[in-house]
DNA sequence: CGGCAGATCATCCGAACGGTGGATCCGCGA
DNA sequence: TCGCGGATCCACCGTTCGGATGATCTGCCG
C-alpha cells in the first residue's frame, strides 16, 4: 500500500525537521514538503497534493495557522489539517475546529499519539490531544461561561488597558454600553475589577 | 579533529528529533545524548559528559529550565549551557544568563545560526539570538525602567487583580503607600491605569 | 559626614469605576 | 407566535483610583 502523504507546516525549522524525522521512520507515512508560512502552505497544497496536512497555528509572519487551515480547506475540502501546536488555549482550539481542522495535537505529545494522530486523521477520524479534549468537554459543560463575541471583543481591548471611555470609542458604543458588558465579562470570569478581567484574559486568549 | 559532543535537553520529542537530524548533519557536531527533564539532563551530564548542553527553559515537568541550568553548572562549572527555547521575555532571558548559561538561541533560528550557535558556545563564546541581544541592551539602556524589588513585588500581586486595599493587607502597608508604589511603577512602565500595568507585567514577566 | 535611593505614610480632589435596576430592539428557534 | 439571549442604551450612587505634593526613616556609598 501506498503511504499517506504529508505536508508540514511550521515556522520553526527545527519543528519541521524533528517531525519530518519521526515521520519518515514510519514506513506508511511520507513526508513530501514542508512550509514555513502560510502563504507556502496554501501553494504547497495546489502544488504538492498531499494527503495530509500539520498545522502550527503560530506562523510568525503572514496569515496565521488559522487562515491558513480555511484557505487550505478552500482549495480543498477533503483535505484534513491536523494542528500540531504548542498551547491548547480555549480560544484557539475553538477557532482551529472552527476554521475546519480535523484534529488538534499538542507538540509534546509522544511519538505514538503523533503516529497515531497522523494515521486517524488521514483516514478521516477527528483526533483531539486529551488535555485539548478535556478543555472542550469543560467549554461545553460550563457555556455559562463563554463570552459572547462581543464581550470577547470587549475583553481584548480591556486587556490593553483602556479605559471604558476609550473602549466605548473604540467600539463605537456608549460608556454605558461598555459597563453593561464589563459587569457580564465579570460575572463570567468570577472577577470583580478590570485588572483581574486582564489578568485572566491573557492566561485564557494567550499572549499578544 | 573530534567533534563536539552535545546533550539536547527538551521536553518536547519533536524538538528533540529536529535538533538532532540537524545537527548530525554537521561533520563537526556530533548529539550523543537527550533528556526529556531537568533531572534527566543533570544525570545525562554526569554519565555522557557532553561538551555542550542545549536547553530549553520550559520542561514541562519538574525542575525548570533555569533551575537545571544551575545545577549543571553545579556538576561542571566550565560545560557551556546554550538556552534554546521560543520566546525572549525579559525575566527569562536575565535568568538563564543569571544561572550560568553561556548563550540565549531562539527556537525559530535559522539552521545557519543554529550551527554557529553550537559552535561558538562550544568555543566559550557568548551567543545571543539578535532580537535577544537588542532587548539586552535595552534593559541596560533604560535602567530608569527597572522596577524596585518592592515594586514588582506589588506588580505581581496587581496582575492577580487586588485593589489597593487588598495590596495593602497583603504587604502589611498603608493604601497610601500602595498608590505610591502604583505610580512609581506606572511612571517606569509607561501607563496610566492598573490594568495596562497588569498587561505589561504579564508581557514581561512571563505567564503565571 | 552628607547625600541619594528606596520604602513608608499622609492629605486632597476630580475622574473613573462597579453595582443596581431598569429599558428597547432584533433574530432565532421552540 | 412567543419567548429568550444578545446588544445596545440610560441614571444613580458609593467606592476606588490616579495625580500632585510633601514628609519621615533607613541604609549605603563616596
Amino acid at each position: 500500500m501506498t503511504p499517506v502523504t504529508v505536508l508540514l507546516v511550521d515556522d520553526h525549522v527545527v519543528v519541521r525537521a524533528g517531525l519530518r524525522a519521526l515521520l519518515d521512520s514510519q514506513p506508511d507515512i511520507e513526508v513530501i514538503a514542508e512550509a514555513g508560512t502560510g502563504e507556502e502552505a496554501v501553494d504547497a497544497v495546489s502544488t504538492c497534493r498531499p494527503q495530509l496536512v500539520t498545522m502550527d497555528l503560530a506562523l510568525g509572519a503572514g496569515i496565521d495557522g488559522v487562515e491558513a487551515i480555511r484557505r487550505i480547506r478552500q482549495v480543498d475540502r477533503a483535505l484534513p489539517v491536523l494542528v500540531f501546536t504548542t498551547y491548547d488555549t480555549d480560544a484557539d482550539v475553538v477557532r482551529a475546529i472552527d476554521a475546519g481542522a480535523i484534529g488538534y495535537l499538542l507538540k509534546d505529545s509522544t511519538p505514538q499519539e503523533i503516529f497515531a494522530a497522523v494515521r486517524g486523521a488521514a483516514a478521516g477520524q477527528s483526533v483531539l490531544s486529551p488535555p485539548v479534549a478535556s478543555r472542550l468537554l469543560q467549554q461545553i459543560q460550563r457555556p455559562e461561561e463563554a463570552l459572547t463575541p462581543r464581550e470577547a471583543e470587549l475583553l481584548t481591548l480591556l486587556a490593553k488597558g483602556m479605559t471604558n471611555k476609550e473602549l466605548g470609542k473604540a467600539l463605537f458604543i456608549s460608556e454605558a454600553t461598555v459597563k453593561t458588558h464589563l459587569a457580564h465579562i465579570y460575572a463570567k470570569l468570577g472577577v470583580d475589577t478590570r485588572a483581574a478581567a486582564v489578568s485572566v484574559a491573557l492566561r485564557r486568549q494567550g499572549i499578544r
